[in-house]
DNA sequence: CAAAATAAGACTGATTCAGTCTTACTATAT
DNA sequence: ATATAGTAAGACTGAATCAGTCTTATTTTG
């Protein structure tokens, strides 16, 4: 027998639509928060902060592995161990979570991070897709962490080249 | 023996990241995109648009079926028959053609149109999220197929609300 | 009536994702 | 020193989805 609804937020669905956030980028962003929020004070290890939201601890260890890679946040071994933010949670982006567990953010293959289409260059949507690809960059990287451990501000502005 | 590599763009490759188009949306803004230029001729033929890009014409047909149940293009069947646009290219965004196919853009499944959770709320980003998603789709919405149709121009503005 | 087109749905293989498990390593605390 | 609590890393599994095909029916023109 095993066990198909393991934690809260549940297993696979059915997506519904493209474009969305893995589950693991998901369990980065509220990793990243909680340790933000949780500054300052003991490191916070990964079961931890997996039961404080009713993820699997292994599956949110996997998750702070990667952001440790991209120097996010600083693990420390042993008992009493733990992670805590590398940098202040104004200098983390979204942008910088999500890609740092899911790779670059590509809306399409063809918007490869060399420019060019993985096949013959018949495809006429390639460069207006990309100028859209930059945008959403954009908004991603312009929410940091600090900001989304506050009440909605004032509306930034990002520029949408068209 | 079956054929692997039928067209042009390829069977599936690895994705190297979330946040993706479909192949199925990014034939459809093909598609879109095509049909704005050959504005005012003949109809076109899904075979004919396939035929264009190295693509699958029964596949081509399907994602111009879905498009048409959207009311974005319209079918003529019969001999000589074949899709048109049913709006000017200025009246449809990126946006449209992507969610006519994909369904609704939604970054994470938290953020459903009903705006709540599929799980228990413990979850500490959805609200940040949510102005996340809204802020792309007030790009993908910006967007049109015109513009796509164009070099690119001035930037545009768009609120992003943090 | 025949040809050419759309319409619609079932079906398949490949791929990816979410999550688990296991093993090894490391540092702290008593 | 040694037990313990933690990270590190990778193999593995089941489920879901996607891309694409195939088949059959329907519609319209010529």
């Amino acid at each position: 027998m095993r066990l198909i609804q393991s934690h809260i937020l549940g297993s696979r669905k059915p997506r519904g639509t493209m474009f969305k956030l893995s589950k693991k980028a998901d369990y980065g962003l509220i990793a990243v928060k909680h340790l933000a929020l949780h500054r300052q004070q003991h490191a916070c290890s990964a079961s931890e902060i997996a039961g404080e939201y009713g993820i699997s601890a292994t599956l949110m260890a996997k998750v702070l592995q990667k952001l440790a890679h991209r120097s996010l946040v600083v693990a420390r071994h042993g008992s009493s161990g733990g992670y805590q933010l590398a940098k202040e949670p104004s200098q983390i982006s979204a942008l910088d979570v999500i890609s740092a567990i899911d790779g670059p953010v590509l809306i399409t293959s063809c918007v490869t991070s060399h420019g060019n289409c993985d096949a013959t260059e018949r495809c006429s949507v390639k460069e207006p897709l990309r100028r859209v690809n930059e945008s959403i960059l954009t908004v991603l990287s312009t929410v940091t962490i600090s900001q989304m451990s506050e009440e909605p501000q004032e509306p930034a502005l990002v520029a949408l080249r068209t």
